[in-house]
DNA sequence: ACATAATATAGAGTTAGCTTTAAGTCCGAT
DNA sequence: ATCGGACTTAAAGCTAACTCTATATTATGT
């Protein structure tokens, strides 16, 4: 019913450094310390890690996270805030997938490039062209 | 035929610092400079300015790009590599798409929780818990 | 012609998020 | 009881990708 910081590193893939330094930044304000001053990370820990993990990982900076777990903290006069705060990341990470597939286009088309380059041993310079006329349509098309 | 580094900037959303900076790490090669030494750049600059916001946008970092900028000027040799890198780069992002997927279905959960718990006026430990008792399934069920 | 706006170079400074180092203390096993 | 490994704090160091400063030169509008 607790970890130590190594076995919580090994589980959240992370340093222990790392897990240091979230606790010195406020973004682990749970995490009980024993009789030696050694950390007992618990479940709800982890879970918070878990959830700093979802943040991070889809582009909130860390000081980002820290403010949810202060409005967390405050209780429930921030219920609002904290709402508004995972709509907007919400949001944000639609826009991301979204911008993700139009370049994951525009390397499709390159890869086809590519393979028949690879395929004829040289690089047609016509194809570029082709490409080019196509990016300048779309910048001035809009 | 010609843009002077402020009117590609505004173009291109970045700023002329930046545009100096990636000549100066070797991701502008091509860049001309006129007889007074003011660079002028070409609709093929702006290509390759397309290609390094593609592939720095999906998580490339800046060395690798100049990596592809170097194949390129070595010519059909490197053909093969350039291929696989692109081939490379289609699957960091498709994972990352595949990640940001998990992520938001994450967020997704939060976000009802919170709108029950505005309506509710109070934030309810026994959700809190119940997603707990999930997180804890996925981290060990695999 | 002249003010001012844009550009040039070189180099220092900034920010985020770790990562490493130094100098120890604590614990489990032989 | 002692050795290796995990842990402690505090602080310096690192990397990427800009961002800004200072000073000088060039281009543009009236």
């Amino acid at each position: 019913m607790g970890y130590s910081i190594g076995q919580t590193a090994k589980m959240m893939n992370v340093t222990t450094h790392t897990l240091r330094y979230y606790e010195k930044e406020g973004l682990l304000p749970f995490v009980r310390k024993n009789a030696s001053g050694l950390r007992v990370f618990s479940d709800n820990d982890l879970g918070w890690l878990a959830m700093i993990e979802c943040l991070k990982e889809t582009g909130m900076p860390l000081k980002g996270i820290k403010q949810y777990i202060d409005w967390y903290i405050e209780g429930d006069a921030t219920l609002q805030q904290r709402l508004d705060m995972f709509k907007a990341q919400k949001q944000k990470v639609e826009e991301q997938i979204a911008l993700y597939r139009k370049h994951l286009d525009k390397i499709n088309y390159k890869i086809n490039m590519y393979t028949e380059a690879v395929k004829r041993g040289s690089w047609d310079k016509m194809m570029e062209e082709k490409l080019l006329a196509e990016e300048k349509k779309k910048r001035f098309g809009k």
